[in-house]
DNA sequence: CTTTAGCGAGAGCAATGCTCGCGCATGCGC
DNA sequence: GCGCATGCGCGAGCATTGCTCTCGCTAAAG
């Protein structure tokens, strides 16, 4: 059920072809790296030539941003996935857990996925810098750690925080306007003084570097030999960030 | 003062050239990023074949191993000065302040040298793990965060940290060797718990973590247009990781 | 039915990492 | 002081890459 009918047969096989070089190019990133992507070896798997390759992609780095934006939306789907399914449970997770949910499937989707996790948060590709069709792409994972800061200021649990005396006057009024926007939501409820919404904000960065800096450090080797238990260790890494943030964090007795 | 006396001259003239190259490779990787880097081009730079250059290295991989060593010992030395200058300062720092200034430092070194950071916090070029030989320059960073958590635990300025329940028993017992190690110094003084010395290895974890979380989204561009003043923001990141492991960051009206 | 637009293939260019064989010169052992 | 061996630099060459261009063919559009 298309929306417009079934387009032309050139449109409907072009499609395909698209979809079928992205897997291709997804298949080979995993094996190999996004740095390795050669065009030429996806171009040998698919049966055609390299030049025909171009017919459908502008670039290399074009199709590596294709990925990066599939890249975003997966990890963005897991995180909102763990964090819909912890409070959804019965009794439903408090802000604390759902976080430690949220980190947990972030570093196992990194785990399982390390290439793409190496295309979206590892360096930059070369010459480019990220094209601003990623960015909205980007924001999944930082609209669900926002509402789990969120979900806690609502519930009245959340502590102080280191930051709280420079939070004020920090984020710039469009990420302000943005998490307005969020914490809002589609109904006009009784308006959140941004002072609070800006505080929030300004909480949800530790968490974010948190997942960005623990993840690299497992990934890249940088806590090789420090422990035999990486998952609680990393535990520990979130239950301290968490904290930092007012975020009361159950460890150990569960 | 040569150790041993002026060698050969075709040692001098060897390590000579070796230096010659690494410096025109360290030029190139500056302006256009380690992953750019080629063989080919720095021996142009350096006025010979390219072949010749394999006289000296064995392969471009061997060439960025020991970029990532002279980077590992830049960045060590950059953290040491900061705080060995916070300690010395009048009156000294406090171990909270101590921190601050080393995650300043920490920040301030990969955004002069964005190159070097990526070459060794960022993705892991394509084929080979990090040589064993790395990982001793790696350690100074480390020995910086645990030194300023033991000194915070020295003077009684330690607070609670979340992850106390579940920091025993979880490094390897290598780990808290080579901690104890640190610790005890040179001289036998009276001899630290092992349980201690290991909660205090756990505390350096977030902080470091957080160092390369920090830097990473600042650098690759995961904070962009969150905030007009990213100094104060990583800041605010700072201080949260430093009071999530006990120790007091005066921020603000510091 | 004719024209036009899309598409695939192959050759080609400028690079890359790395190997190999050739000569030259330097320095060590005799 | 001399001769051989070793170190060294060079150029050619191979396989690979991203990307461009031209040539036909085929299928859609008018």
């Amino acid at each position: 059920m298309p929306a417009t009918p079934p387009v032309s047969a050139r449109e409907r096989a072009r499609a395909s072809f698209t979809a079928d070089l992205l897997a291709a190019a997804r298949t080979r990133i995993a094996a190999e790296g996004a740095a390795e992507l050669s065009l030429r070896a996806v171009a040998r798997d698919l049966g055609v030539s390299s030049s025909a390759v171009y017919r459908y992609v502008d670039s290399r780095d074009a199709l590596l941003t294709l990925l990066i934006i599939e890249a975003y939306d997966e990890v963005g789907t897991v995180v909102e996935t763990a964090a819909a399914s912890a409070t959804a449970a019965d009794p439903p997770a408090d802000p604390g857990t759902t976080w430690l949910a949220v980190g947990r499937a972030f570093i196992g989707w990194a785990r399982e996925h390390r290439h793409s996790f190496e295309l979206v948060y590892g360096t930059p590709v070369p010459g480019y810098a990220a094209p601003p069709d990623t960015v909205v792409h980007a924001t999944r994972v930082w609209a669900v750690l926002g509402a789990t800061v969120a979900a806690a200021a609502q519930r009245g649990e959340l502590g102080p925080a280191a930051l709280d005396g420079v939070a004020h006057g920090l984020m710039s009024t469009e990420m302000i306007d943005a998490a307005v926007r969020l914490v809002g939501g589609p109904v006009a409820g009784p308006a959140v003084p941004r002072e609070l919404v800006e505080n929030l904000v300004v909480r949800t960065v530790p968490l974010f570097t948190t997942l960005l800096g623990a993840t690299t450090a497992e990934l890249f080797g940088h806590l090789h030999g420090m422990t035999d238990d990486h998952d609680a260790l990393l535990d520990a890494v979130l239950a301290a960030a968490g904290a930092s943030v007012g975020l009361r964090v159950p460890l150990g007795g569960g």
